[in-house]
DNA sequence: CCTCAAAATGAAATCGTTTACATCCATATG
DNA sequence: CATATGGATGTAAACGATTTCATTTTGAGG
């Protein structure tokens, strides 16, 4: 395994020539240059990025937090950071947390070590506490779920209009007893997505029915059956789920399936996110589209740009309703 | 930010005591050792890795391809590689190749750059002979997919055997018309499924009929709605079918509900994988389960194990068929 | 109190790069 | 021909850890 010492003796150089050759500096004349060339073809040469980081003091690891790396919704977001990453020579560093402290503790202390130079965090679980405090020292971009308070920037979607949207919509196809399936209040997402929900009804004149609010611990599948369970035991039964999560509204879509009720003749079905699975199911799932590509090539960009010490701005994308089978 | 020449002025001491600390080595007297950890926790220092990866030659980062980070039969298999990495110290680099030789030849050079200690493939499309070559130097894995040639080690399963038990169970329930929705031939594992499938229909005296295998492009959902499309065009229509892959099953089941059919009365689906997904369709899918977490845990052991130098065996997993709706 | 082995510590080399600065050389100019 | 100029190249010092080998300190045993 040959170094950069061997290649410039073998070019009868110095290091400082070869160094110059591998980084396209053009102050290295043809001559020299096709010299090294040769002198690093011959020794099957490869720089090693260890040196390299270690002197430029950087690792050119972008690292990324998920709670779960089950739920497709990340995935698009991710493949959208990994493009902009590479493009730039940077590798991702994919992170699960289980939204569990430890373990995300563990992925904070590889950019503590310097072994990635800075983090994506989606995970809304996090620690925000710690990612304000690391915030300072290191770069750190939000991206789907934020906080503001943190002054760490973000990428992000107008999650109350989007909600909004979403239960209009199956206000003006006629339906007044909407249910939603929210996840834990302590989120923010959760919150604004809420209030959308409360500002669609208000608008029509239809009363808030407090059973008609279920929350959930995770956004799994399993979850939106057990919640679809409770729902279908109300009395009064809604006829119009509004899911903050297309895996929970798969959820339901089974549960609803499997007590012999149709959707969406008795109960119509709208999630949110526009996952891939959402176009399989059947019926396939009205939802709420997240740009999430764009979502992740914008989050790179930002950290990268902040890595670079440049200053960034909170970013707000656009969603969109999508039709489809369940309403 | 600082380094260990300053933790080792503060506490008095030279830097090799201080890595000596680090390193938590028994030849520090308790004395030194407690003026070392204070001056650590004084200075808010944390080691870094750059430099100890440098002096240690190694990254302690293994890279794992493949194809598509959207087939969630991946996901599995890469927490079970995660569990074992981190207990190990390790990190985990996930790499998309899209099957794209280009892409892959951008990890390839992760390694050979020394960014990455070694690779577990997944990609069924890697460039073999490039794997092979690369081997020669550095330590790789087989998992799921593997070429026996190559004499690269691999973990996977009996993929003839469990064709076989899958075809089986569709006979044994009274099924004679049995298609086979295959993915391209050039896989091992699709001869070798393609193979236990011939060997079920011989050993109960039926006939092979050219018209019910069908190849597919790739494992994605589409591809198998598209597939059942010509299937269920067929004059001598098949009456169960065994899809190689869970979500080719997925679209076939979309496919024939969409075609007014019944699964399973009209049309049997058996799937491959047991992928999470399988058990949120409606109805759910009889599928062949591969130990994925398992094959995980199995192929970051035998990486690491061969990263250390050791000599490591290739593995054959169980699996199970796994009996649900869709039969 | 001396001796000596064992334990504790330190000095310095090393891993493989990049880069500031110094130096060399060729060429153009007067 | 001497000299200034600028381009091409080299020297050596970082980057931040680990580890070998040498040296010092410690403590037990006589």
């Amino acid at each position: 395994m040959a170094n950069i010492q061997q290649v410039a003796k073998q070019a009868g150089v110095s290091v400082a020539t070869v160094s110059r050759v591998l980084n396209g500096q053009n102050t290295v004349s043809s001559k020299t240059r096709i010299k090294v060339e040769e002198a690093i073809k011959n020794l099957n040469y490869e720089p090693s990025m260890l040196g390299r980081n270690l002197r430029n003091s950087e690792s050119r690891i972008l690292l990324i937090l998920i709670p779960s790396i089950s739920n497709p919704f990340y995935l698009e977001i991710i493949k959208g950071i990994e493009q902009v990453a590479l493009s730039q020579n940077y590798n991702i560093l994919l992170c699960e947390t289980d939204s569990n402290p430890e373990k995300e503790n563990i992925y904070f202390d590889l950019v503590r070590k310097k072994m990635a130079d800075g983090i994506i965090s989606m995970d809304p679980a996090v620690n925000i506490d710690t990612l304000k405090e690391l915030a300072e020292k290191y770069s750190i971009i939000q991206c789907s779920e934020y906080n503001l308070d943190s002054g760490i920037p973000y990428v992000s979607i107008d999650n109350e209009e989007a909600s909004y949207r979403a239960v209009k919509h199956l206000i003006q196809i006629g339906h007044k007893k909407i249910a939603l399936m929210n996840s834990d209040e302590k989120f923010l997402y959760a919150r604004q997505r809420e209030m959308g929900y409360q500002r669609a009804l208000e608008e029509h004149g239809i009363p808030l029915n407090e059973d008609y609010i279920i929350y959930t611990k995770h956004l799994g599948f399993e979850h939106g059956q057990q919640a679809m369970k409770k729902i279908l035991a109300i009395q009064d039964r809604p006829t119009a789920i509004f899911a903050v999560s297309d895996l929970l509204a798969i959820g339901a879509l089974k549960e609803i399936n499997a007590s012999g009720l149709h959707v969406p003749n008795d109960v119509a079905v709208v999630g949110f996110d526009k996952i891939d699975f959402s176009s399989m199911t059947n019926p396939t799932l009205t939802t709420i589209a997240q740009p999430m590509f764009k979502m992740g090539t914008v989050a790179g960009e930002m950290l990268i740009d902040k890595i670079r010490g440049e200053h960034v701005d909170n970013v707000i994308l656009n969603h969109e309703l999508v039709l489809r089978e369940s309403t």
